[in-house]
DNA sequence: CACTGTAGTTCGTAACACCAACCATTACAA
DNA sequence: TTGTAATGGTTGGTGTTACGAACTACAGTG
């Protein structure tokens, strides 16, 4: 069957990109959980905790050391939300922000060279097939 | 730059992949890093410790521990290299190699709908760019 | 106003991954 | 060939990650 050998690719190219993400933050001593956190509030404004843990498929729980950690090393800051007392709001701070655009920087120049090994036009192709496959 | 929005892309899709393995590998109570071990293990017939951990990109010590919990559930099982006498071997045994091909089959079964909103066409060409990227 | 639900935190537990230190064996060099 | 370095694995200690259960505080609803 053709459709285990796209699971199958799909598979290793996720084990790839994982590789470089996570050596590539912990070169910067983020995990790879918290580059993701990074990347998803590195676009937005600020973020309920809740909503947080759901983008990342996480408990609560678990996103609560999580920030703890993040922000004490001055990255992420923690604020009441001003609709609901019971919320949390996190977003990066100043040096979070630097962070994550530098890190994020460094993996796509790591991921580069090996792009490249795919012609312009195959690139493109590959690029619109995989936001096809992640449209909503 | 395109470049950006490809990595972006080949990021997304690899936490919708890695997603997916997680809670499978989850219900038969096995992790992300023992289901690679298990896709490693599913092809050759034994592996030295050593070249295993390379493979997973892991120290050797995590992976004695690794290896010393799926023993303990008879998955895998421990033998001495003939060449060798430092060197140890692993290998599936029969039951992990059931569970294997079983859990392999259920990550197939749940990604199939996710794949099947593209075209079989670019289904193919999906396939083809990924394994094109792959190659040594 | 009581009651049910939701948002986060804390606590305890287990897996995971690393490093450093340690044997045993192998490879190599003088 | 013998001494020394390198390799293969394990062990022990540490920090991170993730979970579930129990808890507090606030929201929404009857």
């Amino acid at each position: 069957m053709s459709t285990d050998n796209l699971v199958d690719g799909l598979a290793q190219t996720s084990f790839v990109i994982t590789a470089s993400l996570s050596r590539i933050g912990a070169e910067n001593d983020l995990s790879l959980t918290q580059l993701r956190v990074f990347g998803i509030l590195r676009d937005r404004e600020r973020l309920r905790m809740s909503t947080l843990a759901d983008l990342l498929g996480l408990e609560k729980s678990s996103l609560s050391g999580l920030v703890d950690r993040a922000e004490q090393r001055g990255l992420v800051e923690r604020a009441p939300n001003a609709d609901d007392k019971r919320a949390v709001d996190v977003a990066l701070t100043p040096s979070g922000q630097e962070l994550a655009t530098r890190v994020y920087g460094e993996v796509t120049e790591a991921l580069r060279p090996w792009i490249d090994r795919l012609p312009k036009d195959d690139q493109h192709m590959l690029e619109h097939l995989l936001w096809r496959l992640l449209e909503p």
